[in-house]
DNA sequence: TTGAAAGCGCTAACAA
DNA sequence: TTGTTAGCGCTTTCAA
């Protein structure tokens, strides 16, 4: 036998499908109680499991929703992708992930692709500023969706931020509070806003302590691991400074290797502090200072926000903010100490 | 306008709604090469995207994947998702992803929920065998599925393992190389078949060295840093070894802090291997020795196993080799040095 | 309190 | 080469 549906409760119990229908959706008025356990009844013994497709094709709601994210092997976003599915699970939603590796062209098809799907409403966290065919692709289809992470400036469109630049204040301020005044940063990307969001909150906490940024004391990273070491290892061999602020966590460790290779001690001859507070971070020894993004609660804030919308067609968008998380790998100065 | 059916676009290029179809599906045969131009044009013209629901209705094929994991926090499992959604993509397939937090009840219901999508297969990592629910469940749907990295025994089920006792053993055979005869062990929860795979490698190994392995040796984990730390300090604190074994990477960080809060210098007094190779484990100082599961390659094989069983009915199990992989967290000693 | 019937958007015989 | 028609499994008027 295939596959069991209303039809054959329906025969089962005596009843017509409509009547499955309603017991399935739990319409409570007009139908005898005798009736709806009859068709409950039935429905437990064959272990009955509704087809949604079917119904979706009538009601027009999958109970799906995509989410789409740069790479779910950056540590940052599992958290993210946990806090969305369990608020999704728990509102009676499946989540479709898919990883964009930051690229137009895999965005768009995911968009379409999930559209195709019939997806309810779609949570993106894009590079930057959507390209014009998603922004099409996600306008024609009419189908909800939330930014996360990334800004679009004058939009009216909901999404899930940080403020970042307010995390690159908090950064710099810790640093300057211990008294450091020959600072370095290693930023993300320059064309990915949050890099630049942190960058300008970092430059304005050290302009409030009248503490010099050099233009050659900005590194530009690429938010990995690989290059920040080498970035790292290069500079501090040329440099002397007393404290780095790494745009993100990844990027800290990297630091850490090339300190390590270059004899530097970390924090006594080097404080460094970084960027989001991804789990691992607590596993680097000494254990890292850092900006916590509430990662998981955003996940499921951009969950919120998203079936809000869809359900209620409401829509707002959600500012997070960072906090410091001091540790270990930052230290306190003596004061008017240069080394 | 709602969104297009293809009766629009049948209407809009004057043909049937059949023809519409065949040319969505790319049927070859029959068919005029300006009918099928004419037809392109419009779709091309409306941006049509066809509705997958409707379609699977019919064909019983919804090309979506479930893939159920105990959690995508842990960071073994990002990689594997990553290597399952590339191959799900690649094949035409989406990717529903689910956390069981190894809880038997929640993947029952996730298991439920799947074959009410309709999905056309499951990947399932589940703790150990599967609770007699689960596999009712997964029989009475017909649903193909195929395991992943826990292994059930004399089953024909089809299914991707890593071969857990030679990882063990590869550990175990490292530092016996090495001269180490002081060895102690962190396993995983002793319930988890691969913990007691490992321990077993690992013994065997040390056997064939004739290294003893006295019970007070081994300690019983949880695969999660934070215990694995409390664990470790104290054992440390009361012991002498030259070397250990965790069961995996994680715990291999919290024995780290351990040794570093103790004052214990790794590799020079203490030599540490983990398992997994996770891919921060290169953060740690010094970068850690440890063994290495093919994580992304398992999770594509698994899906292009659950796919071939899907379209072809064929179903075959998978059992990858892990290998060694040498960094700095382990050290030769002088053959007959006791500390 | 219940059921008959239409239809969601698509595919797939079968006919023409 | 193309079209007509009957469903897929469900929800939802509307009628009884």
């Amino acid at each position: 036998m295939g596959k069991l549906t209303i039809k054959d409760i329906a025969r089962e119990a005596g009843v017509s499908i409509t009547t499955v229908s309603r017991v399935l959706n739990n319409k409570e008025e007009g139908m005898s109680q005798k009736t709806r356990e009859k068709v409950l009844r039935v429905m437990e013994e064959v272990n009955f499991q509704p087809n949604k497709l079917a119904r979706g094709l009538v009601t027009k709601r999958s109970n799906m929703l995509g989410l789409i994210v740069p790479n779910i092997s950056n540590p940052f976003f599992p958290e993210l992708c946990r806090g969305a599915e369990d608020e999704a699970n728990k509102r009676n939603y499946s989540l479709i992930i898919c990883n964009s590796d930051d690229q137009s062209q895999k965005e768009e098809n995911y968009l379409r692709l999930l559209q195709e799907q019939q997806v309810d409403g779609i949570l993106l966290s894009s590079k930057n500023r959507l390209s014009k065919t998603s922004k099409n692709q996600l306008q024609s289809g009419k189908i909800p969706y939330v930014l996360f992470d990334r800004g679009e400036e004058a939009s009216n469109q909901s999404g899930v931020f940080l403020d970042n630049e307010r995390g690159g204040y908090l950064a710099g301020k810790h640093l300057t509070d211990l008294n450091h005044t020959q600072i370095a940063c290693m930023t993300g990307p320059t064309e990915i806003q949050n890099s630049q969001q942190r960058l300008l909150g970092f430059r304005r906490s050290l302009k409030e302590a009248s503490v010099q940024l050099p233009q050659s004391f900005v590194l530009i990273g690429d938010f990995q691991m690989e290059s920040a070491y080498r970035l790292a290892k290069e500079f501090l061999q040329n440099n002397t400074v007393t404290a780095i602020f790494a745009s993100n966590d990844l990027m800290a460790c990297g630091i850490y290797q090339a300190a390590h290779e270059l004899g530097i001690q970390i924090p006594d001859q080097l404080s460094i502090i970084g960027f989001d507070d991804i789990p691992l971070v607590t596993a680097l020894i000494p254990k890292l200072t850092t900006i916590r993004q509430a990662t998981y609660e955003m996940g499921r804030k951009a969950i919120e926000l998203l079936i809000n919308e869809i359900e209620n067609k409401s829509s707002e968008g959600v500012v997070f903010e960072p906090t410091l998380i001091v540790r270990e790998s930052t230290k306190k100065l003596k004061r008017g100490v240069d080394i």
